[in-house]
DNA sequence: GTAATTTGACCCAT
DNA sequence: ATGGGTCAAATTAC
């Protein structure tokens, strides 16, 4: 009994995950924060910052008000390539504003950012290209940059930064590293591809050697002015971790990042009721990266999704569906692909 | 040959 | 002046 309801609990939880990285056009933000209560510290809608009890996983999500200011040649190129936009782009450089506090007075062209904190930065089914790398200020590892592969086909305007924590797992002996992931705007490209991911491990991890991770305010709504990486900072800050493994259904088909493996990690559910639920990283072996437990990921060669999905990307509700979380949490599946 | 990554320079907001 | 984000030529990988 208690088995089914932790069960539950944890589909309920990859569906959410799901509903974070990949928000539906008609998401509206009464339901995001009613999809995303268990999951995220805060929320930050229209400038203004909701709160949320009690956090589950350091997710944020924050929908700006402001979107990002750019300069004018920026404006130039999203006028080219955004046409549906141009209106509200041409505002943008017309203005050539101030910061606005919060976001308070500008609402157009809104810009989702949604940040987790993972050991697998690109478990999320899209292929993304690298387009920058930076060391920033009082950060330990650089910042990488990545945006759609169809942002120049179709125009996508989504875009994600990894960094690598400042404060990994060394201490912990397992060596894993913690990636910051920041997902900026949606997608709005198709992908080519549809083959429904198998998702091998699904792993949250929720530590109580701390209080939990209380946001501040200003903080938060300072994400507001723009949208723009240093959102993530909060959720920098927090021991919460997500960690997904995906794979493919179609042998062959899956793509891991260049010269890596990814981490591959068992969940284990420690906890009995279903408010102090846990889990437990346990490295495990699959055939997907030969029996060799690769500690680290290399964040050095390219980003490229284990799979690929469509853009709206309702493979989970056919898993749910289909019955194939439970399979994917009572290990059967893993233990089938581990016998291939 | 094509695609992706690297990396110094540039732009812009603060 | 400084820091973060992006560009684009050069380089590398497939």
């Amino acid at each position: 009994m208690e088995a089914c309801m932790m069960l539950r609990r944890e589909s309920e939880l990859v569906a959410e995950l799901h509903h974070l990285l990949f928000p539906s056009p008609t998401t509206t933000p009464s339901l995001a924060t009613s999809k995303l209560t268990g999951l995220c510290d805060t929320i930050t809608v229209g400038g203004e910052c909701l709160q949320l009890q009690p956090p589950g996983l350091t997710t944020t999500t924050t929908v700006s008000g402001g979107g990002r200011r750019r300069g004018r040649k920026r404006v130039r190129e999203y006028v080219k390539l955004l046409q549906a936009d141009d209106q509200e782009v041409a505002a943008d450089g017309a203005a050539n504003a101030k910061p606005l506090p919060c976001g308070k007075t500008r609402r157009k062209q809104q810009t989702t950012t949604s940040t987790l904190v993972t050991r697998v930065p690109d478990f999320d089914g899209y292929r993304w290209r690298k387009y920058g790398q930076k060391q920033i200020e009082g950060a330990k590892y650089p910042r990488s940059y990545y945006r759609c592969t169809n942002s120049t086909e179709q125009g996508c305007r989504a875009k994600k930064t990894v960094q690598r924590n400042d404060h990994d797992d060394d201490t912990n002996g397992g060596g894993a590293a913690v990636y910051t992931v920041a997902y900026i705007s949606e997608h709005t490209c198709k992908s080519i591809e549809s083959v429904a991911p198998v998702i091998l491990e699904t792993t949250v991890v929720r530590t109580n050697q701390q209080p939990p991770a209380v946001v501040a305010a200003g903080s938060s709504c300072a994400s507001s002015t723009g949208g723009n990486a240093k959102s993530e900072s909060p959720a920098t800050s927090s021991s919460d971790i997500i960690a997904s493994t995906w794979s493919s259904t179609s042998s062959g088909d899956v793509r891991w990042p260049s010269d890596q493996h990814g981490d591959y990690w068992r969940h284990q559910l420690l906890a009995g009721d279903e408010d102090s639920w846990d889990t437990k990283y346990t490295p495990v072996t699959t055939s997907a990266n030969s029996g060799v437990l690769i500690g680290e990921m290399d964040m050095t060669g390219p980003i490229r999704s284990p799979v690929q999905i469509t853009a709206d990307a309702n493979w989970m509700d056919d898993l749910l569906l289909n019955g194939l979380i439970d399979d994917m949490f009572n290990g059967s599946i893993v233990s089938q692909l581990s016998g291939l």
